[in-house]
DNA sequence: CAGACGTGGAC
DNA sequence: TGTCCAAGTCT
């Protein structure tokens, strides 16, 4: 345990965190390149989605090889970029950097801004991740803050405001500032600062006899750190979908509104059956945000030429190509299996 | 400015 | 099983 009257000392910090990375660094692939469109990719990949899922189940490979610049992902077909995003969620990253791209084509003439001001700019560019291109991929001393470095810096100066609040939030942005500030390698730093909060300055049981800033660190019980305000709580809803098969394909529906848009999905049981519903094909349960889901998937109650158009028979060939949310994915992939339905229409 | 927005892995 | 979390942004 560190004595209680340390003093963090920005110079020390960064120079034993730069120290430190130099020998520890992980080997990621956005780290061998200082591409803005790469990094970027990454970054926004990464926003609240674990490195593992990224890399081990070919993400940011994929992505690249098919949409290798920022003219390829502004031209290509946006169901086509959908798909390349299909089971990392938060779809609207994919459709923003979509838009980006085609804002850096038009208005940029296809190169990527410099300034962190007009990066900030950009669709689906929030602070975090402006400041991240800025520094790794241009070496701009702009500070950033996520959740590793929130809970390195709430330890490090052993405060206690929770890291959500207003309060919290300006603070973290403050001291990240001063300590890329403090150092002639922005990129290193900041790279550093995420590194140590991923190995080991974690959530649970911190390695803090590892640490290579414990000499500066002021937290007295590090595990009750970062403090961070209540979570909201989980519903359980249902939701009553259809499988149609017709000998031409699966009856699929197209998401129009504020979640999932652009991704189809089982068609959801209309309202005048839900009190007594088709027989049911398959039960699941899934989450999503705030919900717990208990997904009823019923024999179809619409005959061929019945659905309105947000509504399409996806002809078989095509139904791995079509962009899905996850749940739906593993629902229809189950039902196609199993082939125990009888065929309608 | 809380609340919305996906998913899969760890414990 | 339930809970928390993982390189946040937008409204």
């Amino acid at each position: 345990m560190p004595p209680p009257t340390v003093r963090p000392n920005p110079h020390a910090i960064v120079t034993e965190l730069v120290n430190w990375f130099g020998h520890n660094a992980r080997d990621y692939p956005w780290r061998h390149t200082r591409d803005p469109y790469a990094i970027l990719i990454s970054e926004v990949m990464l926003q609240q989605t674990q490195i593992a899922t990224v890399l081990d189940r070919g993400f940011y490979a994929r992505w690249l090889a098919r949409f290798p610049d920022f003219k390829t992902l502004a031209a290509a077909r946006e169901e086509e970029v959908l798909k390349a995003w299909e089971g990392l969620g938060y779809y609207r990253r994919a459709r923003n950097l979509q838009r980006l791209a085609q804002e850096v084509m038009a208005q940029h003439g296809g190169e990527f801004p410099r300034d962190p001001a007009v990066i900030l700019a950009l669709p689906g560019v929030g602070p975090y991740t402006a400041g991240a291109v800025s520094s790794f991929a241009f070496g701009l001393a702009e500070p950033i803050v996520d959740g590793n470095i929130a809970r390195v810096l709430s330890r490090l100066y052993n405060d206690a405001t929770p890291v959500d609040s207003t309060a919290g939030t300006k603070l973290l942005w403050e001291r990240s500032k001063a300590l890329v500030q403090a150092t002639d390698d922005p990129r290193a730093l900041n790279a550093a600062l995420m590194e140590l909060g991923q190995t080991h300055c974690t959530p649970t049981k911190p390695a803090c006899d590892l640490c290579p800033v414990r000499a500066q660190c002021c937290a007295t019980e590090p595990e009750a750190l970062p403090v961070k305000q209540p979570r909201q709580q989980i519903t359980a809803v249902t939701e009553r979908v259809i499988f149609l098969r017709t000998q031409g394909g699966v009856l699929l529906e197209l998401e129009t509104g504020k979640r999932r848009t652009g991704l189809w999905k089982l068609p959801a049981l209309h309202e005048a059956h839900v009190d007594s519903p088709p027989p049911v094909l398959l039960r699941m349960q899934y989450g999503i945000t705030r919900y717990k889901v208990t997904l009823w998937v019923h024999e179809p109650h619409v005959q061929d030429g019945e659905w309105p158009d947000t509504h399409r028979v996806i002809p078989f060939a095509e139904l791995e190509s079509t962009p899905m949310p996850a749940p739906y994915r593993k629902a229809l992939n189950d039902l196609l299996l199993r082939g125990d339905f009888r065929l309608s229409v």
